[in-house]
DNA sequence: GTCAGCTTGTGAATCTGTGCACATGTCTCT
DNA sequence: AGAGACATGTGCACAGATTCACAAGCTGAC
């Protein structure tokens, strides 16, 4: 389920403000969701809540986070050391959470050595002794769309099985690998979607929340 | 409908390859989707496929912007020049596909005035006035998780009514504000989670198949 | 002109996810 | 110990999205 993530954050946000104990409700406020669907997706997990009472926070962090498969880090490495790729690689987010950069490659010589976020670009035929060598199996595509097909192939050639691509193209990998894709400028127009019917609802049109679309991404 | 910016990606990509009508199912194959559901969203915008022969891409791609409001420039703004921010003011894809950067701010001195991606950042207090003198009404969070709440509410309040936040925590705003929420990390877990099954269904010697989600299209 | 072959557009069936309502279980106070 | 307050876990009904299946319509060949 797509939404477990955004508890653990929260849950792990409660823990650290010294929360004990927290209600479906009270998590649901904080997760901007119904009670009863946070009660549906707990209850997945097993019956870890007490009644009366509420879930124990650290405790179900714990099994959250067991059902995630965080209870060890898991290694990614990214292809493409552009803009997107650098700041990536810098970005703090990943390594805290359990994601740390286990090697970030390129095609271009001229980016290849040189350093970002404390992590060396190496040229792109290094990429199985990476993925070999720390035991990768998440692959980050952050290179330009005409590249992207190219460095899905080599990451699944490599032995990665699961693949988080920025690029803005649709990727056809073998059966059985695990391909997510977030697509910044599909994020925009989305918005901008919103904005234009705002402008041409002058008339009465209802402004509703829109929630995010859950559980993009498919496995093939 | 959130799956309208994919079809549209790909179409705009078909008219550079030079083709000029798509069938329903070519369409569906490129988008990694199913036939009919391509479509039922395309008769949502209106007839425009002909019978027997599928859609011209031409005026398709056209009839999409034209629903997306695609067919002008919406500039954004974006709140924080950490790694994420500067990534973002430096990334062509926005620009490119109708949504440049009208500024980027940041509360932090030491980085105001610096230049990113061809912006110069400029101090946080300066926000209502980029927004109001550029027509802004997309905001882009890219700060620390902690000054996330506080960079909306600025936002809202200098008159953006769109946000797209890639801040690790849920933000209230007020009703008729649209928000998408990226969370790098959030995609990450949800890949974690697909390998965790993948390793607990081969050592746990199952006899059948690991049940792979059926191919989806997009998201969020 | 008409026939064969495609492809759209859409009613109908189906599936998935959501939310309500309530029985069940736990805790606290007297 | 019993009662009242509170919160979980789940059956059920509903809404929306997805897929199927097919009638309607277009094109080109003969």
């Amino acid at each position: 389920m797509a939404r477990l993530p955004v508890y653990l954050q929260i849950l792990v946000d409660q823990a650290e403000a010294g929360v004990a104990n927290i209600s479906s409700e009270g998590l649901a406020e904080l997760a901007g969701v119904n009670a009863a669907k946070v009660r549906k997706d707990l209850s997945y997990l097993g019956s870890y809540g007490t009644r009366g009472v509420g879930y124990e926070v650290d405790y179900l962090v714990y099994q959250i986070r067991r059902e995630l498969g965080l209870d060890h880090d898991w290694p990614v490495v990214i292809v493409g050391a552009g803009n997107l790729g650098q700041a990536l690689a810098g970005y703090g987010g990943f390594t805290d959470r359990g994601f740390p950069v286990a090697g970030i490659v390129d095609i271009d010589d001229d980016k290849v050595d040189t350093v970002v976020g404390g992590a060396r670009v190496r040229p792109l035929d290094e990429l199985p002794q990476i993925v070999a060598g720390r035991n990768v199996s998440i692959g980050v595509i952050a290179t330009p769309p005409a590249s992207a097909q190219d460095a899905a192939d080599r990451l699944v050639k490599a032995g990665v099985t699961s693949i988080l691509n920025f690029a803005p193209v649709v990727l056809s990998v073998p059966i059985g690998i695990t391909i997510r894709k977030v697509d910044l400028a599909v994020e925009l127009q989305i918005l901008s979607y919103h904005e234009q019917r705002r402008a041409t609802a002058q008339s009465g049109g209802q402004l509703h929340a829109v929630p995010n679309e859950p559980g993009r991404g498919a496995t093939a």
